[in-house]
RNA sequence: GGCCCCAUCGUCUAGAGGCCUAGGACGCCAGCCUUUCAAGCUGGUAGCACGGGUUCGAAUCCCGUUGGGGCCA
């Protein structure tokens, strides 16, 4: 097989947000198309019509911007196989159908409902494997043009009776199926609209699809899809079945298992590189050693046959863990813009991020996702009082004693105020000296003041936080808090 | 229940018969560093599901068992 020959396809169901486990394989396609060359398709499979959701289809395409999986043919930018949607591509289906009925493939079925639920709870009762009776499989031309009189009915497959299909899957070898245990599937449904079965088929034909990656779900209705491409004389694509996503519980991730859409992600403050990273390494390695790459060195190692069998759990700890390590490699700026909506979402108005760069690295390395930025500069914008209690203010080390808070609180306001110049370093050297000249440890001293200019027990470095904040700010929110402890708590 | 898939530390994985006394990463534990919190550094913890084969030799191949998962209902 030639690189240029490499067409994969990503074909979600415009039924709700785009899911992680879904959207991985669109990531193996997307890798397998950048690695060899080839093209990356999005085809919307929208024939369920009951199922379909506005805005669906604008999501999915949104999600796989975010997350920089660009594809070269499509619903929003055509291609030489246009239409991408399946709801716009029906007569194709149709005329696959009758192709196959007119060759006796397949066959027009009139059951109804009520009769196809008998049917099941008769074989349910005598334990059989339960599925389609072949009831319409043999009605004469005469009863089926009687039949056709009442409705169209629908076209189902006529699944060969005995021997065996293979599916050839391109990381578990043969699989055979018994052909007797596969009933006749339906192609095309009463409404006209194909099912997947069909659809996906026809598509895959002709879009000229070299690689089917598809979730592992998909196995089992692998042989109906290899029937139907002997009984169309077409020549199949190679399955690739990737295993299954799973949650903490071990089953299928699905919306129980919490957030799962790409959305939530990007919501929750997860950076598109880091979840794409992650993703790529549930049920595919580069090598022994490497878990950090970048998507160009993602697409020059990536191969099929590095991808593993067993279905690996999503383990959002680990997710975590990587964003923050992708926020710590982010260059300051980017960091303070990539947080920004968060930020100022949390200030109420909009903000000066420069003022904040100085402090952007320390805050980097303190952050797992990015609305905790926040945590760490929201006391910079803040214009009223900040809000802490007197306990927080004294800390371990004035435990119990305001008084001595307060003495400390007093001394460093007298300090800070003539102090010469306003940089970090002087202000370490000044702040440290003070300490030591009172006989008590840094730490003692430094948690009020920490506390008065911040409003919080945990910030970021002490003395990059006074510079950023200036003097004059640093100044009145100690005042402020001098008075709260002269004041008796309450 | 029937069919199918899978099986290495808690988790993600490396391993395609001797390089394995089973490697890496996350987590966890301990220590160092330290102004809070982090980050960083050092060390440690922990695994080939079980039983049979095949072979001079098996985490690696075969069979079975068990376990987990998926699909159909």
């Amino acid at each position: 097989m030639s690189d240029s020959a490499v067409r994969v396809r990503y074909g979600p169901s415009p039924t709700g947000e785009p899911h992680i486990g879904n959207i991985r394989t669109a990531l193996f396609d997307w890798l397998l198309a950048r690695r060899h060359g080839g093209q990356f398709i999005v085809r919307i499979e929208d024939t369920d019509q009951a199922r379909r959701v506005e805005g669906a289809e604008e999501g999915i395409l949104e999600a796989l911007r975010w997350l920089g999986l660009d594809w070269d043919e499509g619903p929003d930018i055509g291609g030489p196989h246009a239409p991408y949607r399946q709801s716009e591509r029906l007569p194709l289906y149709r005329e696959a159908a009758e192709r196959l009925v007119a060759a006796g493939k397949a066959y027009r079925c009139f059951c109804s409902p009520d009769r196809l639920d008998a049917v099941r709870k008769a074989q349910q009762q005598q334990k059989l494997a339960p599925g389609y009776d072949r009831h319409c499989r043999n009605l004469t031309p005469e009863q089926v043009d009687a039949a056709a009189a009442d409705g169209p009915g629908v076209v189902r497959f006529a699944m060969p009776r005995e021997g065996t299909t293979v599916v050839e899957d391109a990381l578990r070898g043969a699989v055979e199926f018994r052909n007797e245990l596969l009933d006749d599937h339906v192609l095309l449904k009463r409404d006209g609209f194909p099912t997947y079965h069909l659809a996906s088929v026809v598509d895959d034909r002709e879009m000229r699809i070299s690689h089917v990656i598809r979730g592992e779900e998909w196995l089992p209705s692998a042989p109906r899809h290899v029937a139907q491409y002997e009984a169309l004389g077409w020549a199949p694509p190679i399955w690739v079945h990737v295993p299954i996503i799973r949650g903490a519980d071990k089953g299928k991730l699905s919306k129980r298992h919490g957030a799962t859409s790409v959305r939530a992600y990007a919501e929750q403050g997860f950076l598109p590189e880091a979840l794409l990273n992650f993703m790529a390494l549930l049920g595919w390695s580069k090598d022994e050693s490497t878990t950090i790459m970048s998507r160009a060195e993602m697409v020059e190692a990536f191969s099929i046959e590095g991808l593993g069998l067993a279905s690996a759990m999503f383990d959002l700890e680990r997710l975590s863990e990587m964003n923050a390590r992708y926020i710590r490699a982010l260059s300051p700026a980017n960091f303070l813009e990539r947080g920004r909506p968060w930020l100022e979402a949390a200030v109420g108005r909009e903000v000066d991020l420069g003022r904040l760069l100085p402090l952007a690295p320390s805050i980097q390395e303190r952050v797992k996702l990015l609305p905790e930025l926040v945590d760490y500069a929201d006391f910079f914008y803040a214009e009223g009082a900040l809000e802490y209690s007197n306990e927080e203010l004294m800390g371990r080390g004035y435990r119990g004693k305001p008084w001595a808070a307060l003495e400390a609180l007093e001394a460093a306001l007298r300090l800070l105020r003539g102090l010469e110049g306003w940089d970090a370093a002087g202000l370490e050297a000044g702040l440290r000296g003070l300490a030591e000249e009172r006989g008590e440890k840094p730490g003692a001293l430094f948690t009020p003041v920490r506390v008065a200019v911040t409003g919080k027990r945990i910030a970021p470095p002490l003395f990059e936080t006074l510079e950023v904040l200036g003097r004059e700010a640093t100044v009145g929110r100690l005042n402020a808090a001098a008075e709260r402890l002269a004041r008796p708590d309450d």
